[in-house]
DNA sequence: GATTAGCAATCATATATGAAGAGTGCTAAA
DNA sequence: TTTAGCACTCTTCATATATGATTGCTAATC
């Protein structure tokens, strides 16, 4: 009989299909399950004993726990590892679902940045989790352009072309007058110096090679590098869709839980770090203690870096419980990222 | 004898003494208040006995209320107008908040905006309450000059600068080119119509105007209309500070309040709409049910305009529970709405 | 050998009970 | 007018008890 064949995974199908039901229902109810609720299911046509004998071994291995003696199983961090790793179905998405988000991403924008707050929001009302995002690390990016505008005696706008069709733009203020001539000359060296070139290069050694080598006065160069270097390293837009849906779930009953989590969320630092952590798939999925960080133990945590037309526009992420729909979201963002893909601008 | 003299709100000397003890022991310990915790005030050298028929008649006069039938006093929301209107000291902040204060506001900037946000995280760090504020609504601030600068064949960008100094600027994009020509067309027409006009100005009409008088091609100024129109309505910034700090006072050691109180914090519009309501005096005080807003009336919110140079900056608001530390919140605002009033930029 | 029925054991949850303590309201005395 | 004194009320805490869900194990059955 082939029926309860050892995989090379170390678990026969039976206790694949326990481990399942288990998760999902868990997923669902937010209870732990017992063996006899198990009997219903279609797919488990044995006695509550049998399933209790397996989820017994299950435990053994470490896929599932229990959270008293006499209690149901939920599964472990190993069960839901094993869960997302090999037995989750990642097409978990309605129709009604798919319309939405077309919906949702068709809606005409100006600045591409702008479609990361769409999808974000998006991601948040179908799932119902917090979700999150970071725009694009600029620092890589290619200059095609920079364009300084004269707004006042003191005052210059710098405008940045990227290569990825992004623009930056920063005001710059000045301890004395430039002059539209001046202008000018900024517009030319900068443009002759940093076409082509990725935006990091503007920093110390630049301002010191302009100051030196092309005698530029320092009081209108370093102004302007700080300034530019400033918005490019620290200027980077943090999204934040649906805090309040986390209070929707049982397990924010705990006061205590309550509070880490909006702990969490007001990290901005640390929620920037979550974003720009391993990025070895498409999608990743930390479960638990699988986050590095401490405070997030309890949390699962899935990310995606998006793309339109082929360009790095950010990351988006979700956190919630380590009881969470991983298939619903994980289903959601592919179909996300697969939709963003496609998109022109 | 003065001692016991009504005064023309109806309360004498000793019940305001009564009064004010137990709003501000109240605030400080969460707990309701007592006749015998009383008769430890210097102010108050009376038996728990009398004490207890002050309060009796405080309480029937609707300026206090118990919890239960034997328990303490808390302050009604009329005891605390009361104590808001008539009793409350607004020079409750120490030097080394002053300090604390000045040298946050020293911080060189180079966007006023980002005077708000420091405001407000200072606000927060120093109240330990959840602080909001929003950016100027710009629709009555005067054009001073308007910038267009083409960044791309189908790419324009609108730079706004009005009367207060704050720039505005937004990318335009188009169906067809735009050529450089047009682009100084563009705007020696805008800065000819719109210099020392209110922003509010872009608008439809100017719009119509544009392309009937001036016979300018529907597909080059409704964009632009649309865009710079969708910019000074919508994009008011919104900061927020200090959503965790709520989750430290004891009221929200219920999980109805907590929820209540993030779904608040989550709901943009509405906090939008608190920053903007009425401004009768310089700080505005709203204690539970004065609240318009339903949500909102188990909480106080306490909001100030903010000007720099002479130049309305925003809203700045704080929310908290009643029990509110109204002292220590005016005191605060009074100062840095001060120091903001004499920094120049 | 795999499956299942049956049952004792375990533990969470809910409810009831009672004692302790904090605080008030009222009355009568100072 | 103020205060001492005391009965009364209500919360809080600890303890006890009943109920029910679920498991693990054993022995019987397929």
């Amino acid at each position: 009989m082939l029926k309860n064949k050892k995989t090379n995974e170390g678990l026969d199908d039976r206790k694949k299909k326990v481990l399942q039901a288990i998760v999902e229902e868990y997923i669902n109810t937010a209870e732990p399950v017992s063996s006899n609720s198990l009997t219903s299911n279609e797919e488990l046509k044995y006695s509550s004993a049998t399933i209790r004998n397996e989820m017994a071994n299950l435990e053994k291995s470490g896929y599932l726990e229990k959270t008293h003696t006499s209690s149901g199983r939920i599964p472990s961090e190993k069960g839901y590892r094993y869960y997302v790793d090999e037995l989750l179905k990642d097409d978990n998405i309605s129709l009604e679902e798919i319309k939405y988000i077309s919906d949702k991403l068709e809606t005409k924008v100006n600045e591409i940045e702008d479609l990361t707050k769409i999808a974000t929001t998006t991601i948040s009302e179908i799932t119902h989790y917090t979700t999150l995002a970071i725009g694009p690390s600029t620092q890589s990016l290619l200059i095609e352009e920079i364009k300084f505008v004269l707004l006042g005696p003191r005052m210059l706008m710098a405008i940045i072309l990227t290569n990825t069709g992004m623009v930056k733009e920063t005001i710059i203020k000045f301890d004395e007058d430039i002059t539209e001539k001046q202008t000018e000359t900024i517009n030319y060296m900068f443009n002759q110096k940093l076409k082509g070139q990725p935006l990091e290069i503007i920093d110390v050694p630049l301002e010191e090679y302009l100051i030196k080598e092309m005698k530029y006065s320092v009081k209108v160069i370093k102004p302007i590098i700080e300034q530019i270097k400033k918005v490019i390293t620290e200027d980077r837009k943090l999204y934040l869709e649906g805090t309040n849906k986390a209070f929707d779930l049982p397990e924010f009953n705990s006061l205590a839980v309550a509070k880490n989590f909006v702990n969490i969320i007001d990290e901005k630092d640390l929620m920037t770090d979550i974003l720009n952590s391993g990025f070895a798939k498409d999608i990743n999925v930390y479960i638990g203690d699988e986050n590095e960080k401490e405070e997030l133990k309890d949390f699962s945590i899935i990310t995606f870096k998006h793309k339109v037309g082929g360009k790095d526009m950010g990351t988006i992420g979700i956190i919630g419980p380590k009881r969470m729909d991983y298939s619903k979201v994980i289903s959601v963002m592919k179909y996300i990222n697969k939709k963003l893909k496609d998109k022109g601008i």
